[in-house]
DNA sequence: TCTATTACAATTGTATACACTTTACCTTGA
DNA sequence: TCAAGGTAAAGTGTATACAATTGTAATAGA
């Protein structure tokens, strides 16, 4: 358990996070609070808190008397996640091509280059979403308005179990790079509202692209269990 | 006490938040658990719970092992969260001028005429102040995305206790009114683009108008408590 | 065999008790 | 008088016990 944080409930919410993300809890499944506690050896009382906090966040949904569920998003609301988030991560590249540091937009530079070698010699796809997560992260840090960048990330946070899975659409990897491309040669000339216009476009796109590989693999929620697609996607 | 949520702390929540939003709490007023669970006939428990959900609202801070506290926004984030607002309201306004049913448009103008009606007449400003609310709400609500609904309400939650204040500005609700009149043309023209143009600039611009009264009048978060601003400005 | 009702088990919602931390005040010394 | 330390009071964090609600399964009736 981290120490980071000296209450027990926000641990249990840590530990929770991560078992989402980490997809040990997968969409759909119930949260039980006495179950949750014999595990993580707490009693009830914190774990509902951190359940409270996760049920506030979206991460999870929660009933008055039912037990608490990993949410599950359909489809629609997948849709509604990556709708909105174009339109937030759009707006945060607006800001950033004029208020972005010199160091920052180095350092995006410098991401940007790592991802391009990473594809150029086949590298690890794994290693390639971590940095196209950092890309994306660093544009909105860059807008410098917390209340943006918080907003952005917590929608980011919904979506996060399932935005791992859209490279492994044919031909998704070299059309993702190329979007980049065109968004850092827009924050480059400095031309504050064609970075929003393609970096929103994009982000529709990347949630449109999941979209198809959702439905023309039938695939339930359940389905993007690691541990159910880690075999035949060696993502 | 509202009995549409079946459990306190639901109940304790609303609570809460209505004596924010009423100014019975100030930004900066400390939230105590014991005390509150006697004011309101409860146990410490639902009272703790609720005060977790308004904290990760993001309407109290809340640190380990120390007493809640009404978010008291300071200028910067203020100034911060009408930015953020303007993008979200202007992406709603975009996607509600294709998106709108026909009956949602008519309301809308229904609502913008009633206020345009209330201005020419010296109605009641705070009559005008809640179709002014609504007018905003409509308009977000008729992207039909209830995710991009959620999140611009949740920021507008957060600044809602001080947006009240912006109409005592002079001249700031013949301003208010003519931009309405120039969102609306947009709208009826089906021009997109103009409409979230025209409806982001206004928002921002009421977040400025905001931020001129505050510093012009000196006014910390508490001077803003209707109780001790109700004489001063019959709003 | 199927459906509906009822009793019971499992789980959540709330209250209370206790431990730990912080805060405030008071004492004590210079 | 003021600073420093300590002690008590207040408040939050957690555990446990109990109440209320819901899911479930078994039984009775058609």
């Amino acid at each position: 358990m981290t120490d980071k944080d000296p209450t027990q409930a926000g641990n249990v919410r840590l530990a929770i996070e991560r078992e989402i993300f980490n997809g040990l809890l997968a969409p759909g499944d119930a949260l039980e609070e006495g179950r949750l506690a014999g595990r993580f050896g707490v009693s009830r009382t914190p774990v509902r808190e951190a359940i409270t906090q996760l049920a506030q966040a979206g991460l999870v949904t929660k009933r008055a008397h039912k037990r608490a569920v990993v949410a599950a998003l359909d489809p629609e609301t997948l849709l509604e996640l990556f709708e909105a988030l174009s339109e937030l991560e759009g707006a945060a590249a607006f800001l950033s091509t004029t208020r972005m540091s010199e160091a920052e937009r180095s350092e995006l530079l410098a991401i940007h280059e790592a991802a391009a070698k990473n594809l150029r010699l086949n590298g690890d796809p794994n290693e390639y979403a971590d940095l196209g997560f950092a890309f994306h992260q660093r544009i909105v840090s860059g807008c410098h308005n917390k209340v943006l960048i918080e907003t952005t990330e917590w929608l980011a946070l919904r979506v996060l179990p399932y935005r791992r899975f859209q490279v492994v659409a044919p031909g998704r990897l070299q059309r993702n790079q190329s979007d980049h491309d065109d968004i850092i040669s827009a924050i480059v000339a400095r031309d504050a509202a064609e970075a929003r216009r393609l970096m929103q476009r994009h982000t529709l796109e990347q949630g449109d692209a999941l979209m198809r590989f959702i439905v023309l693999n039938k695939a339930t929620h359940t389905d993007f269990h690691p541990a159910a697609l880690g075999k035949e996607h060696p993502l």
